[in-house]
DNA sequence: ACCTGAACACCGTTCAAGT
DNA sequence: ACCTGAACACCGTTCAAGT
């Protein structure tokens, strides 16, 4: 628990903002990394772009974080606590895992560089624990007993996450490389139609599937098993 | 070009080996690649590394590909390639459907930097189309037609590929930063009981969890979600 | 107590030069 | 035709030095 720790002492040592009049502190440093993530800038969060989109020195950050890992998971972790700000759990369990896993998607997408680099990170930290109690709340109402929504819980929280980690990879690469689909559907013209006459014949059918209908395409079809499973 | 051979050859102008003896070409560097990764060693990938591996200087490779981009495609083309030598479809397109999505990833998990680097990404080469194809057949074999296969194509495809560059992620952050287990439920042993019951209570249950387990949980749960969308 | 700035060991990539 | 090696513009991180 690095946020907002309850300190021991009984006199509570004050801040002592002396040096503090352009002094830093992790969540001003938070809040700067996350007003430069969102761009179209791969690597945005570097040392030196943060040091200068703060008016710092870019080693001063090492004085806040233990390093760019310990930055990362902060971020992350303030990421899925804005997801779940205004979430309120619904009478029906699916429309709750639903909203859970597409909020928190929404929210790592605002932030893409934050996603790539922390998406596969246990943060440990105040959001993540909304998230999961969350997530848990709605599995228990959904009649699942502790090990059971344990389980189910690893399978959709990973899948939102990895699947999010993927999303916000797309994002970054942009237009470049070719990675658009009409390069794809471009590049199998050339392609025997006797030796892959499915893929050929369906290239434009998946090449137009986008990012976004496709996970809530999944994530229905994941949410549709999960209900199957507790049919027997 | 003269060569020692014999001239005036009007047949088939001879691969001509002369600078050959150590020469590149794609296919030695791919090997070189592939035998690079695999490791611990998270960059293993360098060009710098690569070229001390194959004994030239590390820009030779500029001869060979257009740039990093171009040869993590053909690295991750030549992975999935691997992954589909010896599948034969079954008669039960559940099975072959299962089959494919954990013998690609398993072939990525060998080559974990290739994975995390390239998993993102459509390579649209000759081991993609394999998979493509295969992919393709056993959705056809469900009975679904053709625009409803491409989509849950496009499901099954990112939800592997997401989740195993996931994963390769998990692997090559080894035991780095404590992203075990038990910092896991270590950490939680701060946290508030009252705040968050559910997951204090289930967390050593969820940190149990091994991802490899976790993805077979969630792939069978998505498999139950397409058996169950035939069903109507 | 906090910040600075040079330095270190790395990246991918470019380009003039070698053979 | 193919390869080399210095150079460029970047990384994260360390550490002695400033105030």
């Amino acid at each position: 628990m690095d946020t907002n720790e309850p300190e021991d002492d009984p006199v509570k040592e004050a801040p002592v903002p002396r040096r503090r009049a352009q002094g830093l502190g992790r969540d001003i440093i938070i809040d700067a990394c996350l007003k430069l993530a969102g761009g179209s800038d791969a690597d945005a969060l570097s040392f030196r772009k943060i040091g200068k989109a703060i008016g710092a020195d870019p080693t001063a950050l090492y004085r806040h974080f233990a390093d760019k890992d310990e930055l990362l998971l902060a971020l992350a972790d303030r990421v899925i606590a804005v997801g779940m700000e205004g979430y309120v759990p619904g009478p029906r369990w699916e429309e709750s895992l639903r909203d859970l896993m597409l909020r928190t998607r929404a929210s790592f997408l605002r932030y893409p560089q934050v996603a790539t680099l922390a998406a596969l990170r246990v943060t440990r930290q105040k959001g993540e624990l909304e998230f999961i109690e969350a997530m848990l709340a709605a599995l228990e109402l959904a009649g699942f007993e502790r090990r059971e929504a344990a389980l189910v819980y690893r399978a959709c929280g990973d899948f939102m996450l990895a699947w999010t980690g993927f999303s916000a990879g797309l994002v970054l690469l942009g237009e470049q490389s070719a990675q658009d689909d009409n390069a794809w559907v471009r590049s199998y013209q050339d392609v025997s139609e006797q030796q892959y006459p499915l893929a050929v014949s369906s290239v434009a059918l998946m090449a137009g599937v986008q990012d976004e209908e496709n996970y809530r395409f999944a994530l229905d079809l994941l949410l549709g098993g999960i209900a199957a499973r507790l049919g027997n």
